[in-house]
DNA sequence: ATGCACCCTGTAGTAACTATAGGGTCAAGC
DNA sequence: GCTTGACCCTATAGTTACTACAGGGTGCAT
């Protein structure tokens, strides 16, 4: 199986399956007589398996660790759900804060009217660097 | 006032300060004899405008484009309106995308089981690309 | 005179790719 | 048998918004 080929069946651009090579992540493919890479289907799955992990928030020091983790197939999988459980926290924290900013950007559009820059509403809320009065959690 | 000063005021590291005047987003202040930034108060107010969009999480084009808007203190506060209203659509885009990944990693996390990697279903919840059925080689 | 906190410039590093330059390979069509 | 186009190769630089040095100068107190 060519590059192009694996990138399609994984939705990957070339690049990036090249440059989860040079980082480690995929390892090195057997090469034709033409020096083009040959990917086989345990390429295939572990590129899914990155690529999953990836839609799914997970860093790629996270998905290096899953991938070491799902490899040693012994191993108890407190690990693996303890990576898990700790994105999860990261993105709900996350989800937090965007709603949190959200309100405080709902707020100030509005309060906004139809006068000049000279008296925006927005332009003046920006200015400040604390909270405006009317924002709160 | 100095640079060290002006960070402590605004909360902000030293080097990012050069970074936004290197930027382009804060004027170059004056010099003292020793060739030592010498902030004025309109500039603490400028930084003040940049940190806070920054916070509410308009990236740097943005803070350009709002910085110019604000500059022209005649223009309608249209311009600066949809700026703003696009960000809060991204920001809420956002929030969407993340509820929904914070749900497949919730999902995934409650058929967390006792067992080894070997039957972890977060390792092949992970290793499908689509949906989560079966495993097809 | 020495120490220390602060200031300066310039460069490189971060995350996770993406894009470009400058080249080689292969199958198809004329 | 030669060209065209799609594909492949390596190596390097660019993206965002900073942050972290390295190597040096300044100002003030002891």
């Amino acid at each position: 199986m060519k590059i192009g080929e694996l990138a399609k069946a994984t939705d990957t651009k070339v690049e990036t399956i090249r440059y989860y090579e040079a980082e480690g992540l995929l390892p090195q493919p057997a090469r034709t007589q033409a020096n083009y890479r040959d990917y086989e289907l345990s390429h295939l799955e572990r590129l899914m398996f990155i690529r999953r992990s990836r839609d799914l928030g997970f860093t790629l020091k996270s998905v290096r660790e899953l991938l070491t983790l799902a490899d040693d197939n012994d191993d108890p999988c407190d690990a693996v759900d303890e990576v898990a459980s700790a994105h999860l926290l990261a993105v709900e924290q996350k989800i937090a804060d965007l709603t949190a900013l959200r309100d405080e950007l709902s707020t100030m559009l509005q309060c906004s009217g139809d006068g000049t820059v000279g008296d925006c509403r927005i332009i003046s809320s920006l200015a400040l660097r604390s909270l405006p009065t009317t924002v709160e959690r």
